[in-house]
DNA sequence: TTGTTCTTTTGGACTAGACCACATATTCAT
DNA sequence: ATGAATATGTGGTCTAGTCCAAAAGAACAA
C-alpha cells in the first residue's frame, strides 16, 4: 500500500463522516503534506486519486472541495433542465455563450445529414447547478426549417422555442455516449484545467417525422452527473 | 502554452499521422524525457494528457501504448458480447474469475427489490478485446427464480442459458451510467493502477413478465467504449 | 465607506534526482 | 536446446525544493 493510497484512504474517511460536506474547502496543499509529513507532489497523488472518484474536485488556485452529488438525468426526458436540476433541491442557471452560424465539419454534416460544408447554426450554453459550472453544450442547428431562430431568447428551452415557434415535438433520439479529456472551449467554459475528465454525450434530436431537428455535443465534468436510462419510457 | 501541453501535441501529432498504430508501443519515458528535454514528470503530464483524452494507455512496468479504436457498443442489443465485437472486426474473448453466492448488500438488495442480506449468486467475468481486458463485470442474480444456474458454463452468454434452460427472455431495461475510477477487483482484473478512470454501467435486466431478471456492474476502461442508445429501438 | 495597491496564499508547473517492484532480455549451466 | 540465474529496462513512487500566475486578503488613500 502505496503512501499515497493510504493518505486518500484518510481523507476519504474524513469526508464520508460528514465532517467534511458538499462545497466545503480542504485545507490547502502545503499545509495537507506538512500534516500528513510528506511532499507536496505525493500529497497531489492522493488528491488526484480523490478527484478521480468525484469525491473532491479542484478550482485552479483556489483549492481543493468536496464535491456535491450527482445530477440524475435522463436525456430522454424533455423537460427542461431547470425544471430537473429544480426537483432535485438544486439551483440551476444557464449563460448563452456565443451563437453563430457557421459551415458544418465532416462529423456535424454527417449527424444533421446535410451536404459538406453545410451553413448551420451554433449555440453554445453553459449550465451551472448552485452555482458550478457542470454542462458545455454546442447545438448545432440547420437553418432551413426554424426561420429566425438564432433572435429567439436562447437562455432557455429549446424545446419550448420549438414547440411553440415552429409547431415542432421531439420524436426519436440517438445518443453516443462516452468518457473524454475536456479540452478547448469546453474546458475554459467549465472553468477546468485542459485535459480534465468528462463525459461527452452526443445527441441527434428527431421531430415526430423522423426529420431530424439538431444535434449536440454535450461536454459533462465527469463528477457532475449520472446518466439513467430506462427503456419502458420509450 | 505549458511545456507539457506542447508536448503532448508534438506526441499527438506523431500518432495521428499514423506513424504509430494502435498497438504500438511509446519509446520510454526517460527516453521521451530526453528527446524533448526535460524532466521525467513533466514529460509524464503529456502522456497522461493524451490517455485522459484516449489516445494512449499504459500498462504497468511495460510501457505506453497507442490505443485502439473504441467499442461501439449498444447496451440495449441482447447478441453476444463476442458476435458484437467480431461484426466490429476484433477479436473477443471472456473469462470467468469467480461464482460465489452471498449476502447482498444495500443497494443490490434494493436494485433487486429483494430483503436486505438476501443470499444472491455474485458471477464475475472478465471480458478482452484483442487480448486487451477492457470490461470487469459483476452479476448479481436472484437465485430462486434460475435453481442451479452455477452449473452452467457461465463463461458463455447468460441471455442464452436464461432462454434455453429457463425459458425465460428480456424484457425492460434500465441503466445508471456515470464516469468513476477503478479501483478494487476492478482494476486488478483490470490490469490498470487503482484510480484509474472507467466508466461504470449499472443495468437491471427485467424478463418479458417485467420481473427482474439480475442487476449488472460493468466497469469499462474510460477509453474503450463508445455507447450507443437509440430509442427507436424500443 | 469605497476603491486602489500591495502582500500573502494557493494551485500550477518544473527541476534533479533517488529508490522500488516488476517485466524482459541476456547470460550461464545442464 | 532448454531452463535457471542474472542483468537491464520500465513505469511507480517519492524527496526537496524552485519559480509562476492568479485569487484572496490586508493595508492604505481618498
Amino acid at each position: 500500500m502505496s503512501q499515497f493510497q493510504t493518505i486518500k484512504r484518510t481523507l476519504q474517511d474524513q469526508i464520508e463522516s460528514g465532517l467534511l460536506t458538499a462545497g466545503c474547502k480542504l485545507p490547502a496543499e502545503r499545509k495537507l503534506a506538512e500534516l500528513f509529513d510528506t511532499t507536496r507532489i505525493t500529497l497531489r497523488e492522493a488528491l488526484v486519486l480523490l478527484e478521480s472518484e468525484g469525491v473532491i474536485y479542484r478550482e485552479e488556485r483556489r483549492g481543493w472541495f468536496v464535491s456535491p452529488p450527482r445530477l440524475d438525468y435522463n436525456p430522454a426526458e424533455r423537460s427542461h433542465f431547470h425544471e430537473m436540476v429544480r426537483q432535485q433541491g438544486r439551483q440551476p442557471d444557464t449563460r448563452l455563450l456565443d451563437c453563430q452560424t457557421l459551415a458544418a465539419n465532416t462529423e456535424i454534416s454527417r449527424l444533421l445529414q446535410l451536404p459538406a460544408l453545410s451553413r448551420v447554426h451554433r449555440v453554445q450554453r453553459l449550465r451551472r447547478i448552485d452555482q458550478r459550472p457542470v454542462l458545455y453544450v454546442e447545438h448545432y442547428l440547420n437553418p432551413a426549417p426554424f426561420p429566425d431562430i438564432l433572435q429567439h431568447n436562447l437562455n432557455g428551452s429549446l424545446t419550448e422555442i420549438y414547440q411553440q415557434h415552429y409547431g415542432v415535438g421531439y420524436g426519436r433520439l440517438r445518443l453516443q455516449i462516452y468518457p473524454t479529456a475536456l479540452t478547448g472551449e469546453a474546458a475554459a467554459a467549465l472553468n477546468v484545467a485542459q485535459g480534465s475528465h468528462g463525459l461527452l454525450i452526443i445527441r441527434v434530436n428527431y421531430d415526430q417525422e423522423n426529420r431530424i431537428l439538431d444535434c449536440d455535443y454535450e461536454y459533462w465534468r465527469h463528477d457532475a452527473v449520472c446518466l439513467l436510462v430506462d427503456t419502458a419510457e420509450f
